[in-house]
RNA sequence: CGGGAUGUAGCGCAGUCCGGUAGCGCGCUGCGUUCGGGACGCAGAAGCCGGGAGUUCAAAUCUCCCCAUCCCGACCA
């Protein structure tokens, strides 16, 4: 391709409303361009950079086994209304009507699609396993779209369902895909941190999310550097700490006049804010309920909502909280009587002596001990793992990462096929439900963490599995002849099939360097004074300094070389 | 949805406080000189100053309303 012909519009500053690396990168490199929030325009070398992650995606997709559809995007109400999901899927699915008024989402995901046409199309079990995929669109009226292409309205996943007659060829579908994915990653040159995740609103019980490490990840990781045990925050635990062992204190009431917030009343105790026990009042389903858990821990929602089965959980507004508790927000406990619905914390029993609200205005209770003072009646793990928190597995600290979610797997169970009824005859004549799983890799976000993971401070390193060429031509060419040898040079270098793009722009040699490191190609072959005058073709690599200088007839040779050399190292 | 900020040429920004003919840099077009790490000169094109309403002789600038974008939080595969 020559330069000259393409559609590269590099930008010299950054973008101002582009906050990460990224972003930043893929805007100033001409790869993609904002069309409004949350919505971007893929330009040429952009979608050569996509088109090869998805090629990599489906290549390995396809060995796995899996099968490729494509499925509508607009996907009918009825559908959604059989699982349920009309309900619970909420404002972030986008509901359109067509002329008649017949309601249709556009599809957020496909697990109803996917189900019904495996419904409809099959019926016994000699037609399973069955891994179905595609990669399409989906669409997410996301609250806050950002990060650029990392987390947008509209984008590109590959996801895949498998269809098992029970839990071992599930197990099998799943090693499949574990397998699959990290030799994706790899492949794209990526280095992914798998870790145990919380299955979110898709229901299911194993499941396995495939991390980019990165300090803007929106997602916070547990890493045990012992052992083997990784987890997303939502689902990350973490061994309590031995009670201490105190005598119990007498229950007394103290005045705390206008002290509310743990912080207040840790200097208005002078004691640490292990001491105490928050309450929060929640609504789960519209429900009030009270959470407690350690004053120095946060609460951990996605394990809150598990806990209590809920759909929707939103902290309660303070009218809420007065109503319950009958006392300004800052003061609530778990000591009196409610008729609300109380869990608690793990921990909360091993504290002793703790201080608590008083379900009164500037009144605490000290000297609390759960089991006496109050009763324990639910407790779960609702808090989240920090950072030193112990291994659930061996007892070791903990280290906190932040990631980006590239890819996600999980065994989904029977929630779809019973739900939506999708049954195959068994050997012996008789129906049964399928078993599912489910896997996603998120394509765009994929080609924004390679950004993420591959650049310095002139621009991109594309790894050469995705770049969008292989070779970046630059001509520093004057007289005729030369632009005509320069010419004849990428020629001969398109000619022996590789990806190369030709910069014959008549612009000043240094703008096709800064251009050339901006865009990240990985080798850079540059023919000018040396070609000219010595036939000395120059070779560098993007990820290196040095310049390597070979004579005419041996370049496409060496250009072979280092292409396969480049390629083996990102082999699954 | 709460808090904060910003909307002026394709991009990055000044001008707004204190009302008076729309500016700078980059990019773009033409001509010439340059030509191995973002060259230079000359000449150009390009803006309903986010939208609407108001105040005023006069509004990018003041007032009110709306919209959009970004950041933080909440939320979310």
């Amino acid at each position: 391709m020559k330069f000259s012909r393409y559609l590269v519009p590099t930008l010299k500053e950054d973008p101002s409303d582009a906050s990460i690396m990224s972003h930043r990168l893929m805007i100033r490199a001409g790869l993609i361009r904002k069309e409004s929030a949350g919505m971007y325009i893929y330009l040429p070398l952009g979608m050569r950079v996509l088109r090869k992650v998805i090629d990599i995606v489906r290549e390995e997709m396809d060995r796995s086994g899996a099968l490729e559809f494509l499925m509508p995007e607009l996907t009918s109400a009825d559908l959604w209304k059989e699982s349920g999901r009309w309900q619970t899927m909420g404002p972030e699915m986008f509901r359109i009507k067509d002329r008649n008024s017949l309601e249709y989402a556009l599809a957020p995901t496909h697990e109803e699609a996917f189900t019904n046409a495996v419904r409809s199309i099959v019926s016994s079990y000699r037609d399973l396993p069955l891994n179905a995929y595609q990669i399409n669109t989906k669409f997410r009226d996301e609250i806050r779209p950002r990060f650029g292409i990392m987390r947008s309205k509209e984008f590109i996943m590959k996801d895949a369902y498998s269809f098992d007659m029970d839990k071992e060829g599930l197990e099998q579908s799943y090693q499949a895909m574990r397998r699959a994915y990290r030799t994706i990653f790899k492949r794209c040159g990526i280095e992914t941190i798998p870790v145990e995740a919380d299955t979110g609103s898709m229901g299911g019980s194993d499941s396995e999310e495939f991390m980019v490490a990165s300090e803007v990840g929106e997602e916070v990781l547990l890493l045990c550097p012992e052992c083997k045990y990784k987890a997303n925050q939502e689902r990350a635990e973490y061994q309590r700490p031995e009670p201490a062992n105190e005598a119990a204190e007498e229950l007394r009431t103290v005045e705390t006049p206008d002290v509310r917030t743990i912080d207040e009343l840790a200097a208005f105790f002078n004691c640490s804010a292990d001491r105490f026990l928050k309450s929060l009042i929640y609504l789960a389903d519209g429900v009030p309920v009270m959470a407690v858990v350690p004053g120095n821990r946060e609460i951990n929602e996605v394990k809150l909502k598990k806990a209590l089965g809920a759909n929707e959980l939103e902290l309660a507004p303070d009218s809420v909280v007065q109503s319950v508790t009958k006392a300004p927000v800052g003061f609530a406990g778990p000591v009196n009587e409610f008729n609300v619905r109380t869990v608690c914390d793990i921990s909360v029993k091993t504290i002793h002596n703790a201080i608590t609200g008083a379900n009164q205005k500037d009144r605490h209770f000290a000297g609390v001990n759960a089991g006496r003072d109050f009763i324990v009646k639910e407790e779960f793990d609702i808090t989240s793992a920090k950072a030193g928190d112990t291994c659930p597995k061996c007892g070791s600290a903990m280290n906190e990462r932040r990631g980006i979610e590239v890819g996600h797997i999980f065994k989904l169970g029977y929630k779809y096929t019973k739900s939506m009824n999708l049954t195959v005859l068994d050997e012996k004549g008789k129906a049964v439900h399928p078993i599912m799983g489910c896997y996603g890799i998120g394509v765009n976000r994929t080609m924004a963490a390679v950004v993420e993971q591959n650049y310095d401070e002139k621009g991109i390193l594309w790894p050469i599995s995705v770049a969008p060429f292989h070779v970046h031509l630059v001509g520093i060419a004057k007289a005729d002849d030369e632009i005509a040898a320069a010419e004849e040079m990428y020629t001969s270098i398109r000619a022996s099939g590789i990806d190369v793009l030709f910069d014959d722009r008549r612009v000043s040699p240094g703008i096709k360097f800064a251009d050339a490191d901006l865009i990240g190609i990985p080798i850079r072959v540059t023919v000018g004074k040396s070609f000219f005058q010595n036939d000395e073709i120059e070779i560098k690599l993007r990820r290196q300094s040095e310049i390597v200088k070979v004579r005419h007839e041996e370049l496409l040779t060496k250009l072979r070389t280092i292409i396969e050399e480049e390629a083996s190292r990102l082999r699954g």
